[in-house]
DNA sequence: CGTAAAAGCTGACATATATCATTGTTTGCC
DNA sequence: GGCAAACAATGATATATGTCAGCTTTTACG
């Protein structure tokens, strides 16, 4: 087998809470988890799914998302290069409550859930550390309702891109990395698409923001951190 | 020292996570609580303060909020009996991201940080059991996240009754237990005081709720299930 | 009690945002 | 390379919601 595709060897278990297994546990993992290439545009799982385990990213963005009433989805959270999906559900043993569709092509590993469960039973290091990554999401979400109702689609907007910029950079032209698609804006930001691409018009006008191509770059970023922060 | 005020004995362990602790822990943690009487509109912890432990609630309810850049509070969830206030922010050595405020008089017993976090490096079942509420509170963060975003104010307050109902029962009128300021609803729902008063006597008007003094009931309880949906 | 403060209510108006319709532009693909 | 499908852009219009201002009712408290 490939080293590289050992999960011991893997330098993207530094950034999760795998990282607090031991080796044998580690060990254990590698040998039941299964390597999967995801297309743009697919699905890992689908709200509802019963999950029989998670997926840890090794390569590409995951948007995880939920269909409301009306029939839009609403993005909730990027997963990126080192981040687990699907933990939540595992370990309260319900089904998933959202939506996993590849941004851009992936490359994820798939853990069966009894590894995981198994390692949360007995080893107290990994709960706690599994805990501590589960406790900074739901921080993370405690803002994200804050901004949803107390800020407006302009502001979130800007924030949105500045969110880009700082978790996944620019190239040397200075676009940003990770390119979403309008629509995909907006249903970070909880809005209608039409809005949002006005509103990206907008902040070319006025020299915050560059395009070329799909690519989207940041120009002013104080002048975007203002308005974010209502001024 | 009364019996009642032991940890061991108290009811309101069975609803959280407290209930995973061993006979010793326990014990510890009982010796080492201080237990607090809280009036009405009076703060137990603000956003930005170092937590030196957790607050168990035993009787009354607390609003949890955050305040936002323009000045208003909002709401992010509402604590009651049983439930452990400041987890989060002990867990993972923070300061509080979050204000609590008493809705009405309550008992909550402080429980230093030291005893829960011993207990969580040393005992995985408790460990676990943490983690399966945090899990569930951000499974709900998560479902607020897309009804602050895709669903109008009228649909979110006709929601917030129905809670309020669920989960905190009503009198023998079929009043509300739980009574709540306009302006506390509407910073639950993310709206300003004067469209969530609007609403309500609208809702009155349409007999999908009464009111007496002070009290709100629900009258059509299908009636505000269906426009929460949508309908 | 009685008075001040807080909470509740209502109207008029401003504005942000959604919706619908149309057209232009890029992209993937046979 | 050309065509269909997806994506982006923009205008016109409707609507939900916020804001400001004034007024009434309830509550707190000396």
């Amino acid at each position: 087998m490939d080293h590289k595709t050992r999960c011991e060897n893997c330098i993207v278990r530094q950034f999760n809470s795998l990282r607090a297994m031991t080796k044998e546990e580690l060990k254990r993992v590698s040998d039941s988890k299964l390597t999967k290439t995801i297309k743009k545009g697919e699905a890992l799982f689908e709200e509802g799914d019963k999950l029989n385990g998670v997926y840890c990213v090794r390569e590409g963005v995951s948007k995880l998302s939920k269909l409301s009433a009306n029939g839009k989805d609403q993005i909730v959270k990027l997963a990126t290069k080192g981040e687990v999906m699907g933990q939540r559900s595992v370990i309260v043993e319900e089904s998933a409550n959202l939506s996993a569709v590849a941004v851009n092509d992936m490359e994820v590993c798939f853990i069966p859930k009894e590894a995981i469960v198994n390692t949360l039973h007995s080893n107290p290091d990994f709960t706690y550390e599994v805990l501590r990554h589960m406790a900074h999401h739901l921080k993370e979400a405690d803002d994200v309702i804050v901004n949803m109702s107390q800020k407006t689609v302009k502001q979130r907007i800007a924030e949105a891109f500045l969110y880009l910029k700082n978790n996944y950079g620019e190239d040397n032209d200075g676009y940003l990395l990770l390119t979403l698609s309008r629509e995909d804006i907006a249903n970070v930001v909880g809005t209608a698409t039409e809005s949002c691409i006005r509103i990206i018009s907008e902040f070319k006008k006025k020299g915050l923001l560059k395009s070329s191509g799909k690519k989207l770059g940041i120009v002013n970023e104080k002048g975007l951190q203002d308005l974010a922060d209502g001024f």
